[in-house]
DNA sequence: CCCACTAGGTTGCAAACAGAAACCCACTCT
DNA sequence: AGAGTGGGTTTCTGTTTGCAACCTAGTGGG
């Protein structure tokens, strides 16, 4: 069955495949700035202080995973720019998912937090878990989750349908 | 801890300040095995086959910022494990929205998803934005930001409440 | 024509960090 | 007494990072 052939089972794990093209501290600053809308190499070298070699690399690194793509903006000389593909777009859930959890466990009274509005109606947008069933917001402490195949578990359990617990006390 | 301040802007962004806590490769994964219910450092060494001295670093820095409990589950010999607290528990969100795109733009049909249960009525729960208003769920598209204070953005605008647009076409 | 300037990088080198393996310590089991 | 276990720390070495300097088009000014 051979549990522990990979260096990191990122063929395995959703999370640890993510973390394999964004989990860097350079990388995720980069893509909160594409958020805000910088686009050029020199804006995001001047906004981060990242060296320019190691800003060089992560932009190549996203390019090269369809996060960002380089597009020339003007012709003669020679510009570019970098801007979040749709796949990109789709990294702003965990974006935002860690800009709430800074508004609520760091800096508390400083600085206001960024509100997210709906472009279609102007208001406010929550992230949340949602049950259809309940037709209710679902707290963290009240998750769980099913693993359909326990592979990456074959200590704890060898059937498959393993539920793991959450729990915190 | 007293901040060695202003590497980065890490006091005035949530982003980046979260990162200072959790935009760690390893310390993600850490993470993820603490949600998966692994609480001994054996363990984790062994699941993330990281380097022992790393993997206390990691878990000490987190321990340190509140994010697990280093808890004695028995005296002699003293033996310890490290468990979530609730603002470990908050951190699912972030941990959740990663998951879910590499379920999306990663490792596609490989590995079937974990699902995630509500467990007070046992059926799945999604993960959205939610506008109030609209009472319906809003792609990461149909998003726009509002900063209340625009400071870290000087150069563009000067003025409070700019609006920066998400758009990517 | 010559010079300075800008965007977008690349190169070279010192310092910091990660990784592997060995070691340590306190205790228990046999 | 000897081996095993959980929970680390130390040591040494190789990779990565950060910083500064440099490079390459092209553009605008004098």
């Amino acid at each position: 069955m051979s549990a522990d052939q990979a260096p990191t089972d990122g063929d395995l794990c959703s999370i640890a495949s993510t973390l394999e093209v964004i989990g860097d501290r350079w990388t995720l600053l980069v893509l909160r700035d594409a958020f805000r809308g910088l686009r050029r190499f020199d804006q995001l070298q001047a906004d981060l202080g990242v060296a320019r070699n190691i800003l060089a690399d992560r932009l190549a690194r996203l390019v090269e995973h369809g996060v960002l793509e380089k597009i020339r903006y003007q012709d003669r000389p020679p510009r570019y720019e970098y801007r979040l593909t749709q796949k990109g777009v789709d990294l702003s859930p965990a974006l935002v998912a860690m800009m709430r959890w800074g508004d609520k466990h760091l800096v508390p009274d400083e600085v206001p937090p960024v509100v997210l509005i709906h472009d279609r109606c102007g208001t406010t947008v929550a992230q949340s878990f949602h049950c259809g069933a309940c037709n209710c917001d679902v707290t963290p402490g009240q998750l769980r989750s099913l693993h359909p195949r326990a592979h990456l578990h074959t200590e704890l359990r060898t059937e498959l349908r393993t539920v793991l617990r959450e729990d915190i006390a």
